[in-house]
DNA sequence: CTGTTAGCGCTTTCAA
DNA sequence: TTGAAAGCGCTAACAG
């Protein structure tokens, strides 16, 4: 009996005995079938087929040093716009020989910090976390990983390498000021659970009614429950017991807005002329309701696209092109919004 | 200067040396540190830390040959039913050595075949793969691979190992008698871009209101475009031009269902009055419509659950309780198909 | 173009 | 309880 078991399948090495040439051969016309004679490549084919070989990326990304993996850390596997920038990143790799790995943070910075580190451990090209609101600890580590580290849907002042997403204070500066331009006065807010993007644009919100003389706190209805079109609805309806004068919504996000529209109608109220609703994110959906709803469209695909590119440049030792990259915003009216 | 690069970061080595220990007992006290005496144990602890050493889980699999990779093959990243799935087999690895490697195969069987090869070659301790219809040669492959192999969403006649779902036929029956039983008679049926769980209801659709001779070709409003509300209200639209005096639609999913409601409002059809409404899958937003939207809950949430359930059972050694788990369905009846 | 040797970071085996 | 040696599957380095 051999002293290791090994894990039962055909290795390189078996190939190359198969073939009667050297394992570096086989290793050399895998990875570029041009540095090697025809003559062998078709045989080590032929013994590849045979054995039913396939290689371990395990063992080359241990050999070689070279990782395969480009990690990804996200708050959330069910919402849509981290959906939408995972697609984005599994896009981006296809045809590459690198390998997404996925980390679901769950909002909990604790947890956040154990994958950080965690996913250090597999020494991947890359990493990509949501946000810019890491622990100090994990700022640290992410810093010294030598490796290039995106942080992504938020640009922030100081970036730990490269930081892809857009202003959340300007977008909402433009949600409040195009309300205002419609004529909504009475502005109320729905948010559920927030995350750190939620938060600042919340408090924009504050600070651009507040020396308007507009702020009504008991127009702002928060929730820790996380986000839902029911939600929207429940969150609504107490916004509509509290201050049912309020002539506009704001929504932390276009579920809870979809969930408003739907409270309104099923309470008779007229959408826009009673009530005004924007949502944010711009989901597919918001075109289609009926009316079509008011969003602020976030490219979250680009997010992903920019976050792959930028990486692959700086694996190839090019300089960053920049360092910070505002993908911005835009503000799609429509109907729930569109007065006169 | 040294022959190879290394990763230029602490090793194993590294921690031993510094804390005057063998390689052996630090790796010892990192997989259970009862194995070690108390005195080494905070010793290393100690020099775990100040290297700021983290382990190298690749380096640990080829060394045991335990893979701690489970591999997740879905058709889309961006689709909730997946995404919900994926959300339990991440929560049901949390805490274990286990990491989620996650392949989007795009709904393409040969980008399934690449990703099966591909993931196999990672040698990983498990893979579940999304619905009974792999090609054969993967479904050679996946059976020769000696590891757990979870399919789920449907159960089939012969499972390569274990199946994990619910027969869409019984599911697509239920949606037609339930709508039949609703005095519903003029039905039809909208559909995006099809996989095979779609199609089996479709096509049980029809073989169920043939023999009642209420089925009718031009009630049946398909397109390649992949799903979404919008396109939902565009088959909506389609539909009523084609067939006005339809009384009932079946939707492919919710997304469709909600568009078809959408354009229904914006013609100023009453649901269910004139036109009932049934969607698949219960996304949240079906409870929250107005009027609310009857659907067919799967629980693909615990899909996930099991399918990690059944994998680590079969890790461990132990028989598999069952080869089929069917989890079968709910017919959720709301507003939009009850009528009286 | 092809092969030999050593070693990636860790764990198994065997021994003390 | 601890350690030395060997090897997991592959590739970098240095030949030839």
């Amino acid at each position: 009996m051999g002293k290791r078991k090994g894990s039962g399948r055909a290795t390189i090495t078996d190939v190359a005995e198969h073939a009667q040439v050297g394992a570096i051969t086989v290793s050399r016309m895998l990875r570029d079938p041009t540095k090697v004679s025809d003559k062998l490549r078709t045989r080590i084919e032929q013994s590849i087929n045979a054995l039913n070989y396939i290689p371990d990326p395990k063992a080359r990304a241990l050999a070689s040093g070279q990782a395969d993996i480009i990690g990804v850390l996200i708050p959330s596997l069910s919402n849509i716009v981290f959906a939408d920038t995972l697609r984005a990143i599994h896009d981006g790799v296809k045809g590459t020989p690198y390998q997404v790995l996925i980390g679901n943070t769950r909002y909990d910075t604790q947890e956040e910090d154990r994958l950080i580190s965690l996913f250090l451990g597999h020494r991947p090209a890359a990493l990509i976390v949501a946000g810019i609101d890491q622990s100090e600890k994990s700022i640290q580590l992410l810093s010294d990983a030598g490796i290039p580290i995106v942080q992504i849907y938020e640009i922030g002042e100081d970036p730990i390498d490269i930081s892809i997403g857009l202003s959340h204070i300007e977008a909402s500066q433009a949600m409040i000021e195009h309300l205002l331009e419609q004529d909504f006065r009475k502005i109320g807010y729905l948010a559920a659970r927030m995350d750190p993007r939620m938060e600042r644009r919340l408090e924009t919100y504050r600070s651009k009614l507040k020396p308007l003389d507009l702020y009504d706190p008991t127009r702002v209805i928060l929730t820790d429950k996380s986000s839902s079109v029911n939600c929207g609805r429940a969150l609504m309806r107490q916004l509509l017991e509290n201050a049912p004068d309020t002539d506009a919504v704001v929504c932390a996000n276009d579920d809870i807005a979809l969930g408003a529209l739907f409270e309104c109608q099923s309470q008779g109220i007229s959408v826009p002329d009673q009530m005004g609703l924007i949502g944010f994110n711009d989901f597919e959906m918001m075109s289609a309701a009926y009316p079509s709803l008011t969003s602020v469209r976030t490219n979250r695909y680009k997010i992903g696209e920019l976050a792959v590119d930028s990486i692959f440049q700086r694996l190839k030792g090019e300089a960053p092109t920049q360092k910070k990259i505002d993908i911005g915003f835009e503000l799609i009216q429509r109907d729930s919004t569109t007065r006169g």
